[in-house]
RNA sequence: GGCCUCGUAGUUCAAUGGAUAGAAUAGAAGUUUCCUAAACUUUUGAUAUGGGUUCGAUUCCCGUCGAGGCUACCA
């Protein structure tokens, strides 16, 4: 917090001169002075009074005296209850912000630090019978936006997606298309990729369900139909087909993964997201079985009667968990942990990061323990960020409905929505087509981005379709749009005479620093401790809400502050230096959101 | 049944154990001679429930109720 650790060294000095006894600095609790009460930093003296011996009240009244005549950092206090308010002197505040002032410290270009070992961040992990939905995008944007704010924070990060390219769902897909399809490619009927795909990975499903009905018909138990139709049994058979290295087969789901990924890369490109290395499972499923041997002959796991392999996690609170069958295939558990060691081998990570959807949960623990008991230090740096599903206001998203939000459709919609916002709005006088539909984009995107990131990964969250998304109120459209304020804004100022070097400003004789220019201040200084924050708990919400805070601090700012005026220019750079400075931060946080910011709109 | 999340204004979201629980949106009333009104100002309205821990609890602990997830030799 702005002059935390100033006022902290001060205050350990004077409290042990004052009372006789020892404090330390991380015993000090502070927080921001809440805006009914006169002072800029407030210091909690509740826990204080014990050791001070005095009541809350006589300790903040002492320490605040002594504060005031002992350094020139404080201008003034009152003590409330146990909370000490301090008001800092006017010259400290202008020498935050100051020329060697600059909150945006960070590595702009995003290069990573190549010396550090790397933080690998999981991510996107999609299906290859389907195309992504509205519960992908979260888990792209988390995740892109996660790995943006670990490397601002000096990480060396790698993103990674591992692609589930093989089982029995794609070979769903494949029967499908090959019994109904008619040959149909992308080309021919004009379908993405992955759209055709999931076409017949739907159609299956209804034509398996026909099947079932007719078996159930004919006095199949509903267990019995569902294992007995005969396209679940032609499935599994293309499965083994395909293990066993079938060229036909192969070469089909070589086909359609081809199909599949070509869609998968527009939509990653309209997100904004993309990947250091791609893994697919088709590669990786089989890693994993020598680890499991290994703890086997170790005595860590144990070999059931019929051949299969298990680990006993009954002393961690938790069941036993099969991890090779019997006939020693593997299972979603050993693959990995063959795909964890295996990065581990390959890139010696600080940091492995999984965003995974929390029904997971128990999937990443129990893998987590396994590694752990094998014998792997670096499980410890092993994470989980689990994110909680995104719902409709009908419910749940359940693909066997048809109740999901298709995500390039979502995105189209959302584009089109900015489009008709701005013509109402009338904000395209000087824009050319292109500069138009970059912008219809930037606002599309950035009102959909906001929107899922600025909730908690933790809480489950809402989605009305119906509704799309606001573009008003606390939504990615309005910071987008406060910034290209404040770019207009300053554009005006360089064209006047006199302010052209504001940015490179000192302040000679200023002291009357007004109170929302001090507000504004203040949020901008706790830019670092938020995006620490957001580094630290993995949360891109905590940066979200940020910036539409600062947002929305500089509108009641401007609102109040609305003139430059060149015969007061000293004043003028003062602000003028505000606003270069907020635009800085909301475009740097917004980037690290995956959102672009216009320049103007 | 067992285990794990989560319950905050009508609605969508905030709040390292701190002061009178913040915003937005919806509702009511206002503000444009101005570098952008996608803005600003005023106003109505909430911690599911019962205990406990303490100077102090939305936050930590226990119970109840409610929502969701996991509890596969699927991935």
């Amino acid at each position: 917090m702005l002059f935390e650790t100033l006022i902290a060294e001060k205050v350990t000095f004077h409290f042990s001169r004052v009372f006789n006894s020892e404090i330390t600095p991380d015993q000090l609790v502070f927080q921001p002075t809440r805006k009914e009460f006169a002072g800029d930093i407030t210091l909690v003296v509740f826990g204080m009074s014990k050791i001070s011996g005095k009541s809350p009240e006589v300790t903040g009244q002492m320490l605040g005296e002594a504060l005031m005549s002992e350094t020139d950092l404080v201008s003034d206090f009152n003590v409330i209850k146990g909370f000490l308010n301090i008001s800092i002197c006017n010259d400290q505040w202008i020498k935050q912000l100051n020329s060697d002032y600059n909150p945006v410290t960070l590595d702009e270009t995003g290069t990573p630090n190549q010396s550090r070992s790397p933080v690998l961040v999981e991510y996107s992990s999609p299906n290859t019978n389907k195309p992504l939905h509205l519960g992908h995008i979260r888990n792209n944007l988390l995740g892109y936006s996660v790995s943006e704010i670990l490397k601002a924070t000096g990480n060396n990060v790698m993103k990674v997606n591992i692609v589930n390219d093989r089982g029995i769902h794609i070979c769903k897909s494949m029967l499908a298309w090959k019994k109904f399809g008619n040959e149909e490619t992308p080309e021919s009927t004009g379908m993405k990729g992955d759209h055709l795909v999931g076409k017949y990975y739907v159609l299956f499903d209804a034509k398996y369900k026909d099947q079932i009905k007719e078996l159930k018909a004919t006095g199949y138990s509903d267990e019995e139909a569902e294992k007995n139709a005969p396209l679940m049994l032609e499935a599994q058979e293309m499965l083994q087909k395909w293990e066993a290295g079938d060229l036909e087969t192969l070469s089909l789901w070589s086909t359609m993964n081809q199909w599949v990924y070509a869609g998968f890369d527009v939509t990653y490109r309209k997100l904004g997201v993309d990947f250091d290395k791609i893994y697919y499972e088709s590669e990786t499923y089989l890693l994993g079985k020598s680890i499991v041997e290994e703890g086997l002959s170790k005595g860590i796991l144990y070999k059931k009667a019929d051949g299969s392999v298990w680990v006993n996690l009954q002393s961690e609170g938790l069941d036993e968990k099969l991890l090779l069958r019997a006939d020693g295939t593997s299972v979603y558990m050993t693959q990995d942990l063959g795909t964890a060691v295996m990065r581990h081998n390959e890139f010696k990570f600080d940091k492995l990061i999984y965003v995974v959807g929390n029904e997971q949960d128990y999937h990443f623990k129990v893998l987590f323990l396994i590694l752990k008991k094998l014998g792997y230090e670096w499980a410890d740096r092993l994470f989980h960020l689990s994110y909680n599903m995104v719902d409709l206001p009908s419910g749940k998203m359940k693909s066997r409905e048809g109740t999901v939000v298709d995500a390039d459709e979502l995105i189209d919609n959302m584009i089109v929505e900015a489009e008709k916002l701005t013509v109402e709005l009338g904000k395209l006088e000087d824009f050319n087509s292109q500069e138009a539909h970059e912008l219809f984009n930037m606002l599309g995107l950035g009102a959909l981005k906001y929107f899922l990131l600025r909730v908690d990964p933790e809480k489950r969250m809402l989605f009305n379709p119906n509704e799309s998304i606001d573009f008003n109120g606390n939504t990615g459209p309005f910071i987008q749009y406060t910034h290209a304020r404040i770019q207009s804004v300053l554009r005006k100022a360089a064209s006047l005479p006199g302010l052209k070097n504001y940015r490179a400003f000192d302040l000679p004789g200023y002291t009357g620093i007004l109170p929302k220019e001090k507000e504004l201040v203040k949020v901008l200084v706790r830019y670092r401790e938020a995006l620490e924050d957001a580094a630290d708990k993995l949360a891109p919400s905590i940066l979200a809400n940020y910036a539409y805070e600062l947002a929305r601090a500089f509108n009641q700012f401007y609102h109040e502050h609305p003139i430059i005026d060149p015969d007061k220019a000293t004043t003028s750079e003062f602000r003028l230096v505000l606003c270069d400075q907020c635009a800085r931060v909301i475009a740097q946080s917004m980037k690290m959101m995956g959102i672009d910011v216009p320049q103007r709109m």
